[in-house]
DNA sequence: CAGCACCTGCAACATGGTTGCATGTGCAAC
DNA sequence: GTTGCACATGCAACCATGTTGCAGGTGCTG
């Protein structure tokens, strides 16, 4: 089995599925959400656009493929402490259950494996339904670089 | 004693606690301080423009007035559900950085008294710098407005 | 393989925030 | 009081992220 035959498995998989939410497999559609299920962490749009390199899509189409995903149920969107969105599947994520590193000077995400802290206690009432804990600072290449 | 003198000694206290932090207690800041503790709620720089009315500043130095606020341990800054940063005064006495709470159905942002959680362990020689402990679910008010 | 609903690309716009630089001013030293 | 200068301000230009309108292209269904 060549490469690209697997390949173009993977995307027909992904072409079906979004048939299956009734709507068209676009190219577009089939990169943007092919990224987001092979991505270790929540990815901004400028992320993804960096990824699609060659297949690149105009900004706005990526913009509109990114709010389709979220409106059909594919995948979630939420804006992150420096007021970006960040855009990850909605399939129950393995990247809920733990924090995220971000380097200020190469912009990598690592996902750290220790289980991420308790939360905090919660005044009287309040329901907690998610915790994202977001750690910056410089990643250990970046650092040596710099020392 | 006049409303005139009153004021005046509010702002006074104000300066004073602006210069006790090693700054110059220009009008900017002892103005916008005022209205910082002041506010019911956190402020956007837009609140605050117009909050301001006839002192208004420039644009730049009204951002530059909140960065320092927040730099100076002073206020928190907060990106809002809709990726504004909205700023709010910082409990006295409070060094490190807290937890925040946001209501998924309001929208409205609490600031958690308890200390955040320690960070997790991170890889060797990996520097951090900053620790973002984001909370969401529904407020006790919401979540009664539900039951 | 034709038609059309839906998708895409481009240009223009909106908003919130930042940078560079010349000018003004709080305040500490005299 | 006056003065000096580090630091604060104002202004113009810029940047990043996201949105809207519209003309033209294309996946899919029949
Ligand atoms: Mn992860
Ligand atoms: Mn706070
Ligand atoms: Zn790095
Ligand atoms: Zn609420």
């Amino acid at each position: 089995m060549s490469t690209r035959s697997r390949r173009s498995t993977e995307a027909d998989v992904v072409a079906a599925q979004i048939r299956a939410s009734g709507a068209r497999a676009t190219p577009a559609r089939i990169r943007v959400l092919q990224l987001l299920r092979a991505a270790p962490a929540a990815l901004t749009h400028h992320d993804i656009e960096q990824a699609l390199g060659d297949a690149m899509l105009d900004r706005v189409t990526l913009y509109r493929v990114l709010d389709w995903l979220v409106e059909s149920g594919l995948a979630h969107k939420n804006a992150d402490a420096s007021r970006v969105f960040r855009f990850s599947l909605a399939a129950p994520g393995e990247h809920t259950a733990h924090a995220h590193f971000r380097c200020d000077d190469c912009g990598k995400v690592y996902c750290l494996d220790d289980a991420p802290p308790p939360p905090p206690a919660l005044p009287q009432g309040f329901q907690l339904a998610r915790m994202d804990v977001d750690l910056r600072g410089r990643c250990a290449t970046c650092a040596e670089a710099r020392a």
